[in-house]
This record gives C-alpha cells, structure tokens and sequence, in this order.
DNA sequence: CAACAGTTTAGAATTATTCTAAATACCTGA
DNA sequence: TCAGGTATTTAGAATAATTCTAAACTGTTG
C-alpha cells in the first residue's frame, strides 16, 4: 500500500487558502505547496525560507515569517515549541505528539499510538486549557 | 501546617555549590540563596537578574546565564522551554509537570498527582529517551 | 602569600524574529 | 478591462534574548 504524495496544483492551494480567508497571493500559494506536499512535515521559518530559495521562489524571510503565522492563526499550521532558539511549525495539526532529538535539533512524530495523557488537571481559575503538548526529548546514545 | 521558608544560609549554599563541583564565588553564593530560598520557583535569566538588582546584589547578566546553565548542568535547575523567546529554569528538579498561562509567560506546577503519562514510546534507533515534558497551556477566558 | 586556574564582567557579537514604511499585487465595481 | 483601494510583500533597520571575548579579578592550594 503506497501513499499517494499528494503534489498540492495551484487550484488546490488557492482554494484551501481562500477558505482560511487568506489572499491566495504567489508567495502563499508556493510556500503553501512546498509545505504540504507530501506528508508532515517540521520546520523553521529560516528552514522553509532556504527551501524556497533553493527551488527558485522568489520569496522574502519577512513573507515567510507572516505566512508561517498567518497559517498557524487560519489552523493550518501548529506552532511547536521545543528549543529556546526557534520555533518549528508542524503540518500536521490533528493532536499528535513529538520526539524531539536534541542532538540535531530534529522534531519528528512519535509513530504508533499517542502516549496516553490521562488525569488532565483543572486548570487554574479564570483560564482554560488550551492545548497538552508531550516532547520526548531523545539524545544519541 | 506550614512549610518553613528554608531561607539559605551562606554556608548550605557553599556546600551545596561544592557538591556540585562548583567553585563557591560569592555571586553563585547569592544566586543560590535567591533561587533556593522559598519554595520552587520558575524564572527567567532577566527576572533572576533583576531580583537579584533589586536586592543590591552585585552581578552581570552574563553571570546570571552562566550560572544559570552552570547550575543546571549541575543538576540544580531544570531549563524548561515552553516559549520561543526565552528560556525557563525551574528549581523542582523532581519530575513534575507545568501549567503555561500563555497571556502572562508564567510558568507554574501543576499541583495534584501528574497527567498519566503512558505507553511510552521506545525511541528511533541509536537514541535514548532524555526526558518527557508535559506542558498543559492555559488561557485566560 | 604567590601563583595559577577558574570566574566575572562590560561590551561587542550573534541569532531568530519583528517592525517599518515604501512599493507592489490582488480584487472589486463600473 | 481598468481604476482604485486595500491587503501583501519586501529590504533593511530594529529588537530581544543569549553567547562570546578578552581583560580584570578572585578563590584555592602549596
């Protein structure tokens, strides 16, 4: 059984960024495309930006900055953090947890089925939960 | 039943430093003191030196992060990263998990017994599972 | 107490990220 | 199809946390 790696057309990447409400611009529409073309991926802005470069788009580090965060507030995209130095955006935003491999600085999903998370806390008066993040941290040994 | 506020004698702070394999200077001495004082506590390199400013205590910010990542790979601290921008130390080197109230950057135990933490994943190959964190985020409502 | 290694420090440097204000591109209505 | 207005992009400056550097200083040991 093969997944199909889905090259996300132009049409599609339009559509899915109207319906986030955001313009469908060049610089949306292809970083959108590199983002989500096959499978999930984890990266940085200043990772996304050289990707970019390196295929010939023409696109600012300030532009892919604003877009990073524009798709993570559209649901798009799930901020992750887990190094103090720079923040890594997730493609995939259904609920899932990380390793996070401290050597290299790598975020990847942890296979298999979530680590279960019971017993969640109340939260503090006047606030809610908004999200249970679970990093295992992994180091070469 | 009250906690007594082990207020940190000069000298237990020298020992502990020792301990640590820590030259006892007289800013790691009262670093210490500020950080081990009352109950456990999570702060920033900047709080910490700010604290430490306004109690007339001589010392650089760049002492402050030294010592900070001194006492940390000493054991003494945990670094906690549930923010892109700044980095957390927490006093509680005992496994626990943290509530992030997201509004305010505040960092704080989760009181109770922990989230359930389960079925732990065995780590990709060639690495070993370093530490898992649980960050519950919170928001004001 | 001399002498050396470990520490501290001010300030410069670095890094990721955000801001600014001017130029440009998308979209709508006529 | 185009004008006009607003959203977007951009280069470069600005910011913020952190690290680095090299010189001054301090704790320890013989």
């Amino acid at each position: 059984m093969r997944r199909k790696p889905k090259e996300l057309t132009n049409e599609t990447a339009t559509a899915r960024l109207r319906q986030a409400g955001l313009r469908p611009t060049r610089q949306r529409n292809e970083l959108a495309k590199l983002l989500f073309r096959n499978g999930h991926r984890h990266l940085t802005a200043e990772a996304l930006h050289g990707e970019a470069v390196a295929e010939g788009i023409k696109v600012s580090l300030a532009t892919v900055y604003n877009t990073l965060h524009q798709f993570t507030q559209a649901g798009l995209l799930l901020q992750v953090v887990v190094d103090p130095t720079r923040s890594y955006f997730d493609t995939n935003t259904v609920y899932h947890q990380h390793f996070y491999h401290e050597d290299e600085g790598i975020l990847t999903d942890i296979p298999g089925p979530d680590i279960a998370v019971d017993g969640l806390p109340t939260p503090p008066p006047g606030t809610e939960i908004k999200r249970v993040d679970v990093v295992v941290r992994v180091r070469k040994h």
